[in-house]
DNA sequence: GTCTATACGCAGATAGAC
DNA sequence: GTCTATCTGCGTATAGAC
């Protein structure tokens, strides 16, 4: 009897291969060789490779969002763990699970599109929430932009292993209603 | 005797596949298909999948920067050309190609990585050359910032069909040196 | 929950006729 | 330059033993 494999560890590995090589590039055989079982027993806990998606990004969320200050009371303080985090997880790991899967599923794999919607707006709307609460004009707006220019700036760090897009992306961001009468 | 397809056809059909697909969701099978020829044909013309990365990123280049105005004599002219051009085939397309490229070529497709660099620092040199000309402070910095904000819009335009975030982003990159001293 | 065995199609790519 | 035929390996996924 082989010790069983946490399901977090085989949900963790998939974001990996996911950020890494895509939803296509993604292979369960891969996924298999990585957390140490034959590809047949990864079917015994997820249904299909395109189940995965879901769980994926409900990581990232979670990663994203746990034990944030309260909007309410330090919008600021959650801004900018908020803008922390993602940046943080670009520079470590270069690129974006989100953004390499937007691109990369399509028609042919339904659940895994919604899963990735339902992922950009709720990070979006949780921006855009926090915003609100510091009086920001247009704050789904200004969370889309922000969320934008993070998510561009990977292009130049998979390329070429700059990072000042992203940091300039981060002041900017950081920015928010310095004068409000827009500094983006 | 079937009459020969122009190899034009088959790189402007490969870059819609790559675009759509992604490198690894692209297949040789489906650019047959497209062009009407048996799959094998096309290596007559292109000795592997991955040589056609570097034409498709060749014509793409063209494509934007054929008959660009002079940056010496008509800097702001060349500018906003390169602009619309980019948004132009972001809006009608709904993404771009060199970014689903770049992340979809890894180590071991090192010609198609080598190309998709070289594509993007291309650009970002012609996108700086114009705002020198212009005597805008930092035009490589500026250059590269504006590349990637137009290209993380496309996130929303993949994810919900929102173009906003990219017309925002057009309105800044025409705001550029409006008063130097930042209003990116 | 993991394994062995296996199905079946699609992937990129080559050989050689016309 | 395109075709028919074919190779070989990898892709997701299922059946059933332990």
């Amino acid at each position: 009897m082989r010790e069983a494999v946490p399901i977090r560890r085989i949900v963790v590995e998939a974001r990996e291969l996911f950020r890494e090589h895509g939803y296509e590039g993604a292979s369960m055989r891969d996924l298999a060789d990585r957390v140490g079982l034959r590809p047949q027993s990864l079917y015994t806990r997820f249904p299909s490779k395109e189940s995965l998606v879901r769980e994926v990004l409900a990581l990232t969320l979670d990663d994203v969002l746990v034990d944030l200050p309260d909007p309410a009371t330090d919008w600021r303080g959650a801004w900018q763990t908020l803008i922390g985090r993602i940046a943080e997880t670009f520079e470590t790991r270069g690129r974006c699970v989100g953004l390499h899967l937007a691109y990369g599923v399509t028609a042919q794999t339904p659940d895994a599109r919604d899963a990735v919607r339902a992922f950009f707006v709720r990070l979006r709307d949780v921006m855009a929430g926090t915003l609100k609460a510091g009086t920001i004009s247009e704050p789904a707006s200004v969370a889309a932009d922000t969320l934008a220019q993070l998510e561009g700036a990977t292009l130049w760090i998979t390329t070429e292993g700059d990072l000042e897009p992203l940091r300039h992306a981060v002041e900017r961001a950081l920015r928010v209603g310095e004068r409000e009468g827009r500094s983006m």
